[in-house]
DNA sequence: GTGCCTGCAAACATTTTGCAAAAAC
DNA sequence: GTTTTTGCAAAATGTTTGCAGGCAC
């Protein structure tokens, strides 16, 4: 017989994911895994990439922080309805709260959509 | 004294050229560089995937495919007012045509928009 | 013929993974 | 004590680049 013991693990709360959670609800740019790792081993000297990477793709699967695709993923601690705009002089993302379409989250053609990001490209104030 | 002589480099037509363009612009899916190649070697057997990124790239630039930025980019031949939808179970992207929000391109506090893109993320009809 | 473009292979950057030790519970 | 998570290093992946020969003009 087959029983379907579904052994659920449980996730376990570390500092590393604390200080990196932390870190990024309070950084107002859009850090790299680079830059978290490098801001993030100012609190902890021993922390590695590679858990860097492990807790971000954590954290963006629970849904508590967005990832911004591009050649270089860049994520963002702030999960309001927001968009971005990508200055195509500079490189720098910035968030735009005005102008970002509120759109009914629904049904298309194709299938039912849970969310949607909206990204500006252009050239910024100060370039 | 200097000159400011630019050496305007004249761009040639080749077949590889034509060929990628040609194959994207009939391509309904939206296939990654690794697909174009395997696509395009059908017509061009000796072409490598570097020639294939050059002209990806070059033709992204001059704006005649469209890049969709993922951990694998995506490209899409059709440059037409269109958004996309990624399905969170198989993976794929479709074209969404309906409910796609007509912005006012214009400017926004943090610059001036040249182009925008809108991604829907969830469950496709077949999912 | 000149100069841009390609094929090839090597280099590069980013991200993922295997494993033993450490930490959380 | 058990199970998850980490640090480390190595591997995997996707993309870019240098160069010599080839092709467009």
């Amino acid at each position: 017989m087959i029983t379907n013991k579904k052994k659920s693990k449980k996730e376990r709360i570390t500092s590393q994911k604390k200080i990196i959670l932390g870190y990024l609800k309070s950084a107002k740019t859009h850090p790299s895994a680079e830059i978290v790792f490098k801001e993030v081993r100012k609190k902890l000297p021993r922390i590695s990439l590679g858990t860097i990477y492990r807790i971000l793709k954590n954290l963006k699967e629970k849904g508590e922080i967005l990832e911004i695709p591009s050649d270089i993923s860049r994520y963002d601690g702030n999960i309001s309805a927001h968009s971005h705009f990508f200055c195509q002089s500079c490189g720098k993302i910035f968030d735009v709260f005005d102008k970002a379409p509120i759109l009914k989250v629904g049904k298309l053609k194709v299938g039912k959509i849970k969310s949607y990001q909206v990204y500006f490209y252009g050239k910024c104030k100060n370039c």
